[in-house]
DNA sequence: TCAGTTCATATAGCAATGCTATAGGTGATA
DNA sequence: TATCACCTATAGCATTGCTATATGAACTGA
């Protein structure tokens, strides 16, 4: 079977490559198998991608706006840490759904190829975080918030790939979610953990305070102003010691 | 340089794809460059091995022995969950020191291939899981923790392994670290503060970072500088707008 | 001592891989 | 028609993982 028709073989490429992928049990994938599948010549994909390496790119690529996609495509529920959630079980479905594109994705990470997916990965972590803090609910930065929260949510789903298909336990996923939401959320703010009682109640404010500044532009302070305000804030919020 | 010396063939073999594969950032390691740096030829490397891939089973099976020496070599400090800390430090050290085996170890995972290793990974955290839960401090099963914690043990790990070494802030691994710990142990019995739910201006949130400065002296910011953040933070919260 | 057996290494080479130098074909524009 | 940029194909190179076969060394039993 070849995937040809009227589709341009740039897009024949892509696809063939992303099937082969798929369906290749963590063997490695050739270029001519590509090639053939396609119904196309080896020369045309180094003239649409320069490199195996460029095609398998373009494939993650593709495969990372799905993921946005779907991390986007739920209407917020005005919750946002309940948004949370199902934005890390989408996360978790994701990588069951296209484990070899996952681990292409977030398995093989190394420091010179590829922090841009996991950047973005963040950054849409953080910006629902970020309206959490807004709301009073969160206990550390956003941002630290979303590094923490994505970390576990991969090593979650790489051990859940890990596993054969049928002894698959989602409690894992569900138990370590709700163990992160938790640790960052200000639920447990009364609790009787070591290092963060003296913290809590100061750095938690000025988190929400810097958090619903940037959500809703107050006119009451003058750039300038504003400027300072919001460099003391942050300043306050990283505070570590009582 | 060669590998040469009085040690057996199949050492050196091991010493040379362990040091091509610590060196190579990334890029894959031919047999040819193993076989060279070990001062052999090829058809010993498969008489020993059978595979290449059985070579570096071999190589990942030596750095685990190693890893799990790192977990059990230090003493029992009597606080089992003091312990379950010291075992993700030391998880995390592990991955630093060598990313690219770590990556082969706990990166790569398949279904089909190794799971056998995460499995002793977590029959570790296990063992000192189940003495937390003799002494009554833990919140779930042993064996649920163990995969839960080490989940997020190995994402945060290959987190820190993506980024750059200068930038490395271990401050996420401590942070979800004990966001983990804390969520399996029954540490977290007291009660929520459910008072400021639901609202989410700016205004609330400045009044609640004044009330919580005035009750703690932070020393982040000079008493010039707080007075003058106070008065903004005063203009800001009896501001009309939401 | 010496043939037989087993283990370990080397020589030479195969098929498959990623990639490319070069050339041919196609359509749009002048 | 002629030109020119773009896209694709033919053929082949260097490197890859791996092996069929042969040679050496070490030990065994007589």
């Amino acid at each position: 079977m070849s995937l040809d028709g009227q589709l341009p073989p740039k897009m024949r490429l892509l696809r063939a490559a992303a099937e082969l992928l798929a369906n290749s049990a963590g063997a490695s994938v050739s270029t001519r198998q590509i090639t053939q599948l396609a119904g196309v010549t080896a020369p045309t994909l180094y003239h649409h991608f320069g490199d195996k390496e460029g095609l398998f790119d373009a494939v993650v690529a593709a495969g990372f706006e799905e993921y946005v996609a779907g991390e986007r495509d739920f209407a917020p529920s005005g919750q946002p840490l309940e948004d949370i959630r199902r934005m890390w079980d989408n996360h978790v479905q994701f990588g069951l759904k296209q484990p070899e594109l996952y681990l292409v994705m977030f398995g093989n990470i190394r420091p010179e190829s590829r922090p841009a997916i996991v950047a973005d990965a963040e950054a849409l972590l953080e910006e629902m975080l970020t309206k959490a803090a807004a709301a009073g609910q969160l206990n550390v930065q956003p941002r630290e918030a979303a590094r923490s929260i994505l970390a576990a949510n991969v090593g979650v789903t790489l051990m859940l790939i890990a596993e054969p298909a049928a002894e698959r336990n989602l409690e894992l996923s569900t138990m370590t979610r709700d163990a992160m939401i938790f640790a960052v959320s200000t639920e447990q703010a009364a609790g009787a953990s070591p290092e963060d009682s003296g913290k809590s109640s100061v750095v938690v404010a000025a988190i929400a305070l810097n958090a619903a500044l940037q959500a809703s532009h107050s006119d009451q302070l003058s750039s300038s102003e504003l400027k300072l305000f919001l460099e003391w804030l942050h300043r306050i919020s990283t505070s570590t010691s009582s």
